[in-house]
DNA sequence: GGAGCTTTATCTCAAAGTTAGAATAAGTGG
DNA sequence: CCACTTATTCTAACTTTGAGATAAAGCTCC
């Protein structure tokens, strides 16, 4: 006697512009003036596949139509409704920066978010000012010295405790983090300072998943593609890169990188720049098939 | 005005033995005689998360417990009941061998179901005397050149063709274009041979998706050593890598890169052997805050 | 006891790939 | 023309990888 219960299906639609990751978020509604996903339940019976739903959900809500889509997670733990039990499948999508049609809705900047995830300036101050001494405290408070060892090692991790190098991709394990010693304001903890702009209901964990895996999908799909117009300059590509990864890349490097792995090729024309101009390179698509795990593999 | 549906749990249950992988299946019940993955019904009233649910469904219809759980993907366009729509949240375990408590379950060899996967005795003869036959005539029979071109593209990537490189992580990718070319016994397409063992359902394709998964995986995180007893040797380790990879590696580089990567310990004992005694290792693991993405990168 | 076999473990070396900086090219604005 | 900016190429040191050669330590059989 199975039990029937409600499915939402959440998007994650990220763009790139003015070398900035934005997401797409709408707001009003059951909001209570917090940003929020896309999102709408399924309906099994106009949708033939989560796909489909997920596509009609954008559209309505947004006024526009997706690319490629891909499936994130799907979360089933929420306390988002504490009388019904919804199931949310959350997907993630690429478009290349376009206005929505809905006054609602609009781009807002993925490190508003999650500012200690931006390192193209440098090491954020946040992270040794706030997020370190914080962690320590928690560290200290730990009942016994197994549980102190285990919080520790997990500090060490996700933030880069004692030497440890900071990892781009475990955007989504830091969140967690954060939200376990109270500071995000979506935590049930108590806390003091809140780091980052607040979402509705978990939006903010969705899209820190999101983050993760287009950290690591960079490397191994030509993802970054997808968000740049058909005919683009190296030095757009690396911006574009640089916006997802969060942090400064070699120039000469990235450009052999790129050119090695047979991802771009050249127009034939330039871009006047404000110092020598830019050759115009355009994505090769036969690159996937000659190397089935064509990527940017930064590091 | 949600629609409420049913939310299935399937699992994917794995384990190594006898230097072959194996996945957990039952037979009898709604299965028409096939193998099937345990499974059973999420019931929100009686299980607080998607993983508690899950682990109900597995202990009852397998009689043991499981350890480290990860969400393998949702499925959600299944003919599976022609009357209700399912949607299915499949998951993926890991777990040392052990004897099903319950008669009607029993360890199957993956291969046994994807004999085209397994690389370890050299290139499959399959590949050679059936898959690229078949794909070639699929080729051949495209309508225009586009979708020669798709064709040809998608056959190179999943199945090697045309001297493109075989890609192990590609399993899900492989296996739906053999459903999709009539290859195998679940597709809809009328056609002659049918390669490996059947399963119920869209079970097949979850298990496909779910090798895709570990081969992945084993290169950035220490996975393998759930499925290893806690002290083995380096060959043992070795064997159990190229079971679920499909293909032999180097002794020595493999060696080195273990332990360069700081996997693995010596407990100072030896294990008697038909030649030099190998040393018994365990698993360190605080190998993977020291490096984040601490896996064995074959290749 | 030692020849021959098996498995484990170490060593070596060339090829390939990475990192980081220096140098050069080709425009702009004053 | 000069200073400045951005793009592009080059180079040298260093690290990682791939593949084979070699040594070590047991076993079996005669």
């Amino acid at each position: 006697m199975p039990i029937d219960i409600a499915v939402a299906l959440d998007a994650v639609v990220a763009a790139v512009s003015d070398d900035e990751p934005r997401v797409l978020v709408r707001s009003g509604g059951d909001t209570r003036g917090l940003d929020a996903l896309p999102a709408g339940p399924f309906d099994p019976q106009t949708d033939a596949t989560l796909d489909a739903g997920l596509r009609r959900w954008v559209t309505e809500q947004a006024g526009f139509e997706l690319g490629h889509i891909e499936q994130l997670y799907t979360f089933g733990d929420r306390g988002r409704d504490a009388r019904r039990r919804v199931l949310s499948v959350a997907y993630l999508a690429f478009v290349r920066e376009s206005e929505p049609r809905v006054a609602s809705v609009g781009w807002r900047g993925w490190y508003d978010y999650f500012p200690w995830e931006d390192w193209r300036e440098g090491r954020p101050t946040l992270v040794d000012e706030v997020i370190h001494p914080a962690v320590d405290a928690w560290i200290a408070t730990a009942s016994g010295a197994d549980e102190r060892r285990r919080r520790e090692r997990r500090a060490r991790r996700t933030v880069g405790l004692l030497g440890t190098p900071w990892n781009d991709t475990l955007a989504l394990e830091r969140y967690e983090l954060l939200w376990e010693i109270g500071l995000v304001a979506e935590s049930p903890v108590p806390g003091g300072v809140h780091l980052g702009a607040r979402m509705a209901f978990d939006h903010r964990r969705i899209v820190a998943t999101a983050l993760g895996r287009v950290r690591g999908a960079l490397r191994w799909r030509p993802l970054v593609f997808e968000l740049l117009p058909p005919v683009f300059t190296m030095a757009q590509l690396q911006r574009t890169v640089e916006a997802l990864a969060g942090r400064r890349l070699h120039a000469p490097n990235f450009r052999r990188l790129v050119e090695d792995a047979g991802l771009i090729e050249p127009t034939g024309d330039w871009r006047q720049t404000t110092g020598r101009p830019a050759a115009l390179v355009r994505f090769r698509p036969e690159a996937t098939t000659e190397r089935p795990d064509a990527g940017i593999a930064i590091r």
